[in-house]
DNA sequence: GGAATAGTGTCTATTAGACACTATTGT
DNA sequence: ACAATAGTGTCTAATAGACACTATTCC
């Protein structure tokens, strides 16, 4: 649980000592306070007003779009406005805060501004610090409690294998935060669309290529408030799997987006990945390695026929470990359903023709492909065990 | 191709004559207006200009309401604003217009307002228009890719075993939409919380215990757009496991909860939960039987001494089936830290009296239980398959 | 005493893992 | 010729499922 935070709007110009006011009771709570900074006015009277604290030469809207931003990383925002006055800025501000479906609250009832005003968002600083705050006090007004809202964002985990390896699609970012950094491909949620629509028209965007045969499964949510620091956003991420694809192009994106080695990507180049994406791709990671012990998927990285050597070169790649070829081979060729034979045969390398294979119709292994060495194993007597 | 559409904005009060030719502009160069009506204004000199075309009885905030729709309707936005004049509405309109990402032009610099202008958008309507309409010059291309702004909301789907069958805690809803329903308890996220921090929270909420004992997995993100009739509400589901708690009240809301028999919510009742908390359910479930097979989770269910018939009971309540009762045991009794013999027993019903036994430490069955009937199996003899 | 339960022993079918072996290819 | 690969056969240890059996309790 963070510290929630707030950002205080209105005009400054007319009305900063109400707003420090507001300010301190919100601190006084407990509660951050994001904008304006606690600082002092330097050109008293002019219609922009500049702290003490921005920097000297900037342009106004320069220092506007950092106000922004801090807007948007706080959690709600405390509209101060005596009188019902609203200024033409705060308005802007008002507009940009409310399409982003930020929670806004006012001090009292906005005048001359055509705006729906929700029941209970009118409150004073000190009843709204107290119902947010954690002590479960008294709410002397019903206010409406504050709800948080985000940007929902789709990031795709795709692994491929090349020459043996694993390998996921990563994008080099062009713009901050973590500009330059590599990062999952993945973006925003558009008007309209679920996440899963959104992580296959990101992907469809980021492949470049008919990605309608690749299926997406949605791995994890995550949400902690801090993990962008651009503000509120929540982001799901989806595992795809691709059989290998020659060559990959951002297509409509400037940024490349490429195949980079797994292992490479989490624990070399001293690189991190953007944000929290190396978390991601280690928990997607571990979920296609559970993926390949209980289902087919091991076939989505081969292509339309595939030997069963190929196939066990999958499970080696994504397991990181050595699989006997021979009981692998037994456990494929005996288990219902997961591959059939075609007529045809493949000689590549040296050694005997290998037979080709199809995908078969079972998507579930039970009993499933025993990875080893996960042996926890049972006892083989019953000796009298004293864990704690 | 569609035929481009435009909204304008501005100060309808002062400056309506400049609104209706730049609009007439428009139209002559082939390009619709979604916004204002080429009509008639009813209140002269009013602050908040109304139309003959609006509904006369409509508050202010209604009319501003549709007129944004209308403008989040069109392509690109253009703002007459002779002398650079930007009044308040049209400041509070082009926050909620940029922040959504569409395209905005200006008939002049905008004074006194300070807002990044891009290099070009400063423009006649003439040219704007020729430009559209030829397709060849300025593009009106979105600042930025509109994105949805979303509640995030966390949903709990909570088990317990009570007389041997399976249950779930539901809410009755107190508040529309689905009124009377039952729902799976959760809320909204709040400021500073994480979607963990919410389930928890709610958790303690609803059971009205001490709730520190249990653990939350999250397991799915609900996402599609029409899922909630209140607006963009994405609900992240999380399963949580209790034992047998003997009463529970809604401690802090006016609605009750209420533990109910699992099969009965999902089958009969002819009550379909709220919202789409059925299908929630049906996937918490069937998440739930899958724990059960590879960890440990079972012993969540039961207290902190229990027998193994205890247990097993856990895991044909959950699973819906018979297990039998001496394989059962030995398999629990010699899979490594699963449980640990206390040297109490327990003589409750007729038969030798059950020795007591209190948790293992781990957390992963591997090999898993196996659950019965999901026998896919593997083949005795390699017979040519053929399967289509 | 009869029924129900707890716990152990035993048998069978199946499987994972290990290894030997043959057949077939590229170099 | 040699090394590498494909595929089959076989042995061992472990396990799931089934059932028999004893001991202990409640009614």
């Amino acid at each position: 649980m963070i510290r929630p935070a707030v950002a205080l709007i209105g005009s400054f110009r007319q009305h900063y000592p109400h707003v420090l006011a507001a300010a301190q009771v919100f601190l006084d709570n407990g509660i951050a306070v994001k904008s304006p900074p606690m600082s002092w006015i330097t050109n008293p009277g002019r219609e922009f007003v500049r702290f003490a604290s921005d920097p000297p030469r900037s342009s106004d809207h320069a220092i506007q779009a950092g106000t922004l931003e801090k807007i948007f990383a706080s959690d709600f925002v405390y509209v101060v406005n005596p009188g019902g006055y609203i200024g033409r800025t705060t308005a802007y501000e008002l507009g940009r805060v409310r399409e982003r479906g930020l929670a806004v609250f006012y001090a009292e009832p906005p005048e001359d501004l055509p705006i729906d005003v929700p029941e209970g968002t009118v409150v004073s600083a000190l009843d709204l610090a107290i119902a947010i705050g954690r002590g479960t006090g008294v709410r002397p007004r019903p206010i409406r409690r504050p709800r948080v809202a985000a940007l929902p964002t789709a990031d795709i985990v795709i692994f491929t294998i090349r020459l043996g390896r694993l390998h996921v699609l990563l994008v080099k970012r062009g713009t901050d935060p973590f500009r330059g950094k590599l990062a999952l491909p993945g973006g925003f949620v558009r008007p309209g669309e679920s996440l899963e629509d959104t992580a296959m028209r990101e992907l469809k965007e980021e492949t470049g290529l008919d990605s309608s045969g690749i299926r997406l499964r949605q791995l994890h949510t995550y949400s902690h408030p801090q993990r962008d620091p651009r503000g509120r956003i929540v982001t799901t991420a989806f595992l795809a799997i691709a059989p290998n694809l020659p060559e990959v192009t951002g297509a409509t994106d400037a940024y490349r987006a490429d195949w980079v080695e797994v292992e490479e990507s989490l624990w070399q180049n001293g690189g991190r990945l953007a944000f929290d994406h190396g978390v991601i791709l280690q928990e997607g990671l571990e979920r296609a390695r559970q993926l390949l012990e209980h289902t087919t998927v091991g076939l989505d990285f081969c292509g339309k026929h595939f030997t069963i050597s190929e196939l066990r070169e999958v499970y080696e790649a994504v397991w990181g470990v050595k699989v006997n070829p021979q009981n692998f081979q037994r456990k494929v060729r005996n288990t219902t359903g997961f591959v059939v034979k075609t007529k045809e045969k493949r000689t590549s390398r040296p050694g005997a023709p290998a037979e080709l294979f199809r995908r078969g119709t079972a998507h579930i292994l039970y009993p499933p492909m025993m990875r080893p060495g996960q042996q926890q194993r049972t006892r083989r007597e019953n000796q009298p065990t004293n864990m704690v």
